[in-house]
DNA sequence: TAGTATTTTCAGAAATCTCTGAAACTTCTG
DNA sequence: CAGAAGTTTCAGAGATTTCTGAAAATACTA
């Protein structure tokens, strides 16, 4: 049950990060406690592994579930409920971008949308509203984008990654093809 | 002096959401003002627009210098600091990202380049190790990825965001054409 | 240099967030 | 159905973060 030196480590530094990660400290280390974990874990093991109360432990994983990051498992003959976490480290990783995106850019958003259907009055106002035509065309591309992204299959991202500063390249010539081809 | 209905709802929901961006609420709303409004501003300005102590100000307008994110300006013949937005919406943006990406990825990096140095003694630990790997390979390959993003043109950038769902035809594309060509 | 304007600092107050643990609730077993 | 096993809830304690405002420090002017 005890963990490793190096678990150990892991799980606490997690804890430290996770508020810069939009969770607090027990959700962060119960997440990096299942990462580590080879089996799943009952509310007690979590519990008991990590110091922390049992009535804390409930609400951490109710939160990780409600970013789809963990899974419950029930093995048959016990009655308790068991955790691991909700796929490997990439899908985690999808999950998490697109449930920040959901907090942090779509409120945003929305906001900027209905500002924007407003017609400013005066030299400050027309100021103001450029600034915010910036700001939401910003986050749309953005939340587009990111879709893109999560649309896109494993292997096509590696590729996608390891072309990296490369990209450049492909753009231009697609430019030049796709110009030549059909003018798009 | 006062802002319009509009700007201050944009200040108060920046102020809002701050958190959930790496910064606490006054920080949020000071920049927030900033963006909206269209000259410069003194503390004493930003302390009476967002009915906030003086000192309080001061430590938001540190914070925020912290992130490059304002500029000081001085005003000749006049003795206060004045502050803008340092660039446009975009230059911001990337700034932020950046700086997010230094608070909120960088460290867990290096702790993993650290713990990935050690062998693994037993099952138990092959899997955190095999986790952790997993973990920093795709850290490391976002952190790589948004540097290239960072040194893209804005127009390099609108385009390949332009190209959306699109760049899985491109890569295949590329691959095909790299492929015959040098086999790499 | 003395005096004034401006900014920064920081101790403690206020607000917010997190955690505990006991009670309430739910689910299962015989 | 009664009792046991397990989970959730939530009031209040504890910890952390943020904010104020007065005092200290700095920068400027004459």
């Amino acid at each position: 049950m005890d963990l490793s030196r190096q678990a150990e480590a892991f799980v606490s530094h997690f804890g430290e990060m996770s508020s810069r990660w939009g969770f607090n400290r027990t959700v962060g280390q119960i997440l990096a406690l299942l990462v580590v974990r080879s089996t799943s874990l009952n509310a007690d093991e979590i519990s008991q592994s990590l110091h922390i109360s049992r009535g804390n432990v409930s609400m951490g994983l109710k939160e990780l579930q409600s970013w789809r990051l963990i899974r419950l498992e029930r093995i048959p003959g016990d009655r308790k409920d068991y955790f691991t976490t909700a796929g490997s480290i990439s899908d985690m990783a999808r999950t998490v971008f697109e449930e920040r995106r959901k907090r942090e850019i779509d409120p945003t958003l929305s906001l900027l949308r209905d500002h924007l259907l407003d017609t400013p009055a005066d030299e400050e106002e027309m100021h103001a509203h450029k600034q915010m035509a910036e700001l939401h065309d910003l986050l749309e591309l953005l939340t587009q984008w990111a879709g893109h992204l999560n649309n896109m299959s494993p292997e096509q991202l590696q590729s996608l990654m390891k072309l990296g500063a490369g990209i450049g390249k492909v753009l231009e010539f697609k430019d030049k093809v796709s110009g030549k081809k059909k003018d798009a």
